[in-house]
DNA sequence: TTGACGCGTAGGAAGAACCCTACGTATTGT
DNA sequence: ACAATACGTAGGGTTCTTCCTACGCGTCAA
């Protein structure tokens, strides 16, 4: 595990960048509109996104377009997979505490 | 989604006791054995997991057992998965590439 | 009832995180 | 060449995090 892939997402501003990222690459200043926060304090959470590889920037004249990288939500989802299983055991295990109920 | 759910996995040791407590319940004691670090310490810890929702705590004579707690786990599940299918496009993308490469 | 055990919380030190303004650098338009 | 634009970084104040030791409370065993 990447880490700190989840300290970048515990920021609810870093998480609505990534959100923002989903509709296709944006430059700072176009980011930096959706807060009410200074430009480079948003500078400063894409840097926390880059560090986690969750974010990479590509020059655009003198523009930074940023981009949603998909390796560390892929690395996110893996982790998660043990507990996934953990919690459908504990679906199933409901479901038959129903089904005893039916009795 | 939960206020700090993030927060609380962002810690290296509260993703280690989540990870312990997938084979089941265990008191303070026996979690704290697995750290390098002081039993009150590993209790703040758990204090963080619990108002994340992550864990449960039952009284057992005079330990104190703690439940791993599927329900938030659930909702990150939940909050990847748009970006599951934003990385399947990116799979899906790099597929097409490569048919084309193929001509 | 007295002592040991299991645990939480208070208080505090050290460092990290987060926000700001000020400034430097590269690029574009005139 | 010059001003404006788009951005990063430095420096600094404030607050949060993380760890510690000291202590208090409930429970069990003798």
């Amino acid at each position: 595990m990447t880490a700190d892939l989840f300290a970048a997402l515990a920021s609810p501003v870093r998480r609505e960048i990534t959100s923002l990222l989903l509709d296709g690459p944006r430059p700072v200043n176009d980011l930096a509109a959706h807060f009410s926060m200074s430009r480079p304090s948003v500078s400063e959470h894409l840097k926390v996104l880059r560090d986690a590889g969750l974010v990479s920037e590509r020059r655009h004249g003198r523009q930074r377009l940023y981009r949603l990288e998909a390796a560390p939500l892929r690395e996110l989802s893996q982790w998660l997979s043990p507990y996934e299983r953990f919690w459908r055991e504990k679906l199933a295990d409901l479901r038959e505490l129903l089904d005893e109920e039916d009795l």
